[in-house]
DNA sequence: CTGAAAGCGCTAACAA
DNA sequence: TTGTTAGCGCTTTCAG
């Protein structure tokens, strides 16, 4: 099924069927209805690719992710999905499992019309600076969510680390901790970086005999990063307190602790930055600094799409930052109620 | 950066240029080399719709799931997005919140060649018969993956249900339990029903005094879910078992559970069908069957590119079952090392 | 081995 | 209000 096809059948041309079709102001309400009509009944659907080429946009934007088996993300793409469907737009999906060559190749594909805007999270090996500097001079709309690229003048939906990083330590030295360890994956991630200078700043801030800040460095592969978290926690000076950076980190964290027996939150208090919507029934319950990832997913899509349809002129110097939120649970708890 | 910018560069025909980009065989090595050392030096990116619009190709795939976050379908995703960038293809998302409309709208975008193939779990509501039928009728590729459409022949990649709601009942039997309760969604999926009829034949197969199935629904919606929980829970003949058939209702009825001060698993034992990497540090560890959910996604995607690729000639009658496993952990355990 | 030319389906000047 | 026409950038016969 093609306009053309649709011309023929109706007795017009093509340019009147395809304006007809886009509700132009310049064709009769009679033709308007005739060709609807026809076109429901011989169920056309335009060839967006032609339509593509032609206008110079694709009503589809990119959504690149380090990776998605993560709650936050998972969240993310929801808020995105639900303003882009409304929008009428498509959703393409990149993951780059935080290698900094996916993230160059995928987003080099985007210089050509593939896509009307970026929606990125930017992986953690090291940002792709020059792709990206391409992109943005290119003319398309870049909008960093969560993780974000110092460097290139985007608009930005992030959240509050620093303040983030700084509540939890506060948050553990206040149930009494003395010796809070800040938990980190391997990778050198603007938002991890972040949240430890919190860490930092709250322990100098701490009232008391100075703390000495403790931040080990955990790799993804499952077994250094067990042996690691059983080394920090068989020591003799093992951390009253954790802060567990990253969500999956999180569930190594408690195994540790259930291997050498210790007890949560009486030896040994974690607090923890996810979105796990298991949180309140975990062994114990466990206390989140939770970041708004659906309100962010949406926010930054909100975003994109005033770059795109240039409706704000300085869409692209937009900083939006949407705090988390500390839930207190049980693994930060004083008493022992458990 | 267009082949015609790059062909005048070069003094060469657009044709010739297209070819070398191809790497086709009429084109001498040399040239080859001069094009390509070209292109890269400019940074041309063929632009995917005039290539799509003259192929009748797109290089893309569709998914479409009922939702996000859900940690089987954010498992799956990893693995479609694997094989799909090994393939050089791109992924399009589409989440249709189990609702029908939004599912034969988001179909009907793939008759004009949009997709070269699409990769389906059906929503909860009602499955669009009609609209795949006709996606099947025009040739394009659908891969059903864990939620299928019976009716509609098209390549399937699912687990086996009926077994592993036998599986989780047998289980709860041989652990002692006599008035096993299973909690569905209310929406009416092929695949509740199926681990249904297992529970339900597990019950009928089992010895001794007959028992009593007991279905109930929990509708999505938090409040009415709660109630029904503590109806359920407050009972004077309350289940001593419960079968969780679906991820999201875990987290309620071990909230249910802990406000009643119901022990698990000495009160009630608690099997849940879920993808959850928390399972083992939740209060008490759940036993869960588990899906494979990247290997599903992972085959789902390799299935459909034989579709596309038409390597197989009976591709769509591909019937993949792969085996979901039961991992016990304490919330059915018989011995109270609680 | 290279090039000329037609056209994929659609849109947007411009004419009528 | 409708139609004519010229492409968008690329691929693909078919000639050279």
């Amino acid at each position: 099924m093609t306009i053309s096809l649709l011309a023929k059948e109706l007795g017009l041309s093509v340019a009147t069927v395809s304006k007809a079709l886009r509700d132009s102001h310049e064709i009769s309400t009679e033709t308007k209805l005739k060709v609807a009509e026809l076109a429901k009944k011989l169920n056309y659907v335009p060839n967006l690719y032609a339509s593509s080429l032609r206008r110079k946009n694709s009503k589809t934007i990119a959504v690149v992710l380090p990776e998605v088996a993560d709650s936050f993300f998972s969240l993310a793409i929801n808020g995105i999905e639900e303003v882009a469907q409304e929008k009428g737009y498509h959703v393409l999906i990149y993951l780059t499992h935080e290698q900094f060559t996916r993230e160059e190749a995928i987003l080099n594909e985007f210089k050509n019309g593939r896509v009307d805007g970026v929606l990125l999270s930017v992986s953690g090996e090291r940002p792709s600076g020059n792709q990206l500097q391409e992109l943005v001079e290119a003319g398309i709309p870049v909008v960093f969510f969560d993780r974000i690229f110092e460097d290139i003048a985007a608009a930005r939906i992030i959240t509050d680390d620093f303040e983030s990083g700084y509540m939890a330590a506060k948050h553990l030295l206040d149930r009494g901790c003395r010796q809070i360890s800040f938990l980190s994956p391997a990778k050198n991630l603007s938002i991890i970086s972040k949240r430890q200078e919190g860490y930092l700043q709250a322990l100098k801030d701490a009232e008391g005999p100075e703390m000495t800040p403790d931040i080990i460095y955990c790799p993804e592969d499952n077994g250094q990063c067990h042996n690691t978290m059983n080394t920090m926690l068989s020591n003799a000076v093992r951390p009253d307190g954790v802060i567990v950076s990253v969500e999956k980190l999180t569930a190594p964290v408690y195994m540790a602790c259930k291997t050498l027996k210790l007890n949560i939150p009486k030896d040994i208090k974690i607090i923890s930055f996810t979105n796990l919507q298991t949180a309140p029934i975990l062994d114990p319950p466990l206390t989140t600094i939770t970041q708004p990832a659906f309100e962010m997913g949406k926010k930054a899509a909100l975003t994109l799409f005033k770059g795109i349809e240039k409706k704000h002129y300085n869409w692209a110097s937009e900083n939006t930052v949407i705090p988390s939120v500390l839930v207190e649970r049980q693994s930060t708890s004083v008493d022992l109620e458990l």
